[in-house]
DNA sequence: CAGTGGTCTAGACCACACT
DNA sequence: GTGTGGTCTAGACCACTGC
């Protein structure tokens, strides 16, 4: 294809971007080809034509797709290999995040023994305590983006290593995407949870941010974590997105850390 | 350049890498040519051939130092940058990173106001309560990689916002890159710790690990930070390092978090 | 073997910043 | 205008995987 043919796709018409594309600079709205290449990868992830772990086209593939080299493709699935959104894998393909893996299993768990295995492994335990629909509250409402009163679901659970209960969660979920999640159903599963929502409602968690601060443990937290009450634990509230930044879970966690530790890295 | 001349360094020989180089899969330790421009840079960064802050030689210029294409030596920089080593500034140059700029300064703190300004800035206030010298204790020269006893700078001090003591700090520096460094020196800095390491002792942390605990304030800790005694408080033990890997310094800290809280981003 | 991602090159042109 | 990084293309060949 000769430099100056501007790109040309099967989908929305893709502007800009193309170093050679004469509408390039005429407004304010200049976006690069390969990023407008992740746009429609993306919305692609979203609408579900590839699942969690399926292989996705080759790059030459989307780039006859897309109408533009295989290499605008490649800059584009590098991104969002970096976001974690998609991994590569030389020889064999490219293929769409989850939690499933052992690799990337609990990949938003930081909290580490102190001691012991580099490795970090799952939870040996889980215990699910409660279950169960209600009114969202006003600030879980805020924070998940519903109206106060929207239906939502509320978890909680414990978690435990090596036979000491570490972790109490509770987590609470909108109730459209996750219509008929029940107690049964997590007791059952094995695996991350993160992995069950995947499967079950074709919801992916593919970023989160949290708020971490020390606390005395309240008296409930701390019988569930076998504490005496007033203990220092950590308070960890999560917000966890989707694909373009939609709040799917909220998740508020007490931490031991007598004997665990809340890892992280800067850079 | 025609693809099949192998690539040729005026500084050391590369090897690998090159697709159409005909050492390529001689041996295990194969790596691309990108990978080894990285190396060399890096060397040169090491080296303080150039200093934080300085603009580093152009693309093209590197291309032809290294005898490589621009496209490779733009791999190798893109790493660099995103590892933040570097910074690139379209149509000025690639920068080496700095923690005295406004936009990375306090690149490392993750306390931050509970509600308020969503842009972090510096404490208002810093007060050194102590620097000396002594002998590294068993723990701090692990972890420092020097032996037990070899001379190390202990430095303790306050950080307040907005007249609330809230960050108390317990370093230690290795004495021989930090020969010089003393209490004065430090109170009279403005700006960031890490900057002023730069400027004067041409040491710059790269990235950093932390540790996160829950704990009591001890007594001292709760008197400096007008604390009850046995209040929660988060515990962050964190090593910094240098390029290569080389640890530069110890810190434990206590945070309180009554009005702040530590954020974390996860992906 | 064929198919996939990974590396390298060369050249063209764009966007941005300074002079 | 000149020089910088940024984007895009086209083609060659390498490394890895699995048939």
């Amino acid at each position: 294809m000769p430099a100056q043919t501007p790109p040309l796709s099967d989908t929305p018409q893709l502007v800009g971007g193309d170093a050679s594309n004469p509408w390039t600079g005429l407004g304010p709205s200049f976006s690069p080809l390969y990023q407008q290449i992740k746009g429609l990868i993306l919305r692609s992830l979203q609408a579900g034509e590839w699942k969690a772990g399926d292989m996705i086209p080759s790059e030459l593939e989307l780039a006859a797709r897309f109408r533009v080299s295989q290499g605008t493709v490649r800059k584009a699935i590098d991104e969002l290999a970096t976001d974690n959104l998609l991994v590569r894998r030389q020889g064999k393909g490219t293929f769409v995040a989850t939690h499933a893996e052992q690799h990337t299993q609990y990949r938003f768990l930081r909290l580490v023994p102190d001691h012991n295995n580099p490795d970090q492994q799952g939870p040996a335990s889980r215990r699910i305590i409660e279950c169960k629909r209600l009114r969202a509250p006003a600030d879980v409402a805020r924070q998940l983006q519903l109206r106060t009163g929207d239906p939502v679901l509320e978890v909680r659970r414990v978690l435990a290593f090596a036979d000491t209960p570490t972790i109490l969660e509770e987590l609470w979920l909108p109730g459209g995407p996750f219509k008929g999640l029940t107690q049964d159903t997590l007791a059952q599963d094995q695996g991350p949870m993160y992995a069950l929502f995947e499967a079950q409602f074709g919801v992916r968690m593919v970023r989160a941010e949290e708020k971490i601060k020390a606390v005395a443990a309240p008296q409930e937290v701390a019988d569930l974590l076998a504490l005496p009450s007033g203990e220092p634990v950590l308070m960890v509230e999560r917000l966890a997105y989707t694909y373009n930044d939609v709040p799917m879970e909220l998740r508020r966690a007490h931490y031991r850390t007598d004997s665990h530790h809340y890892r992280n890295d800067l850079s």
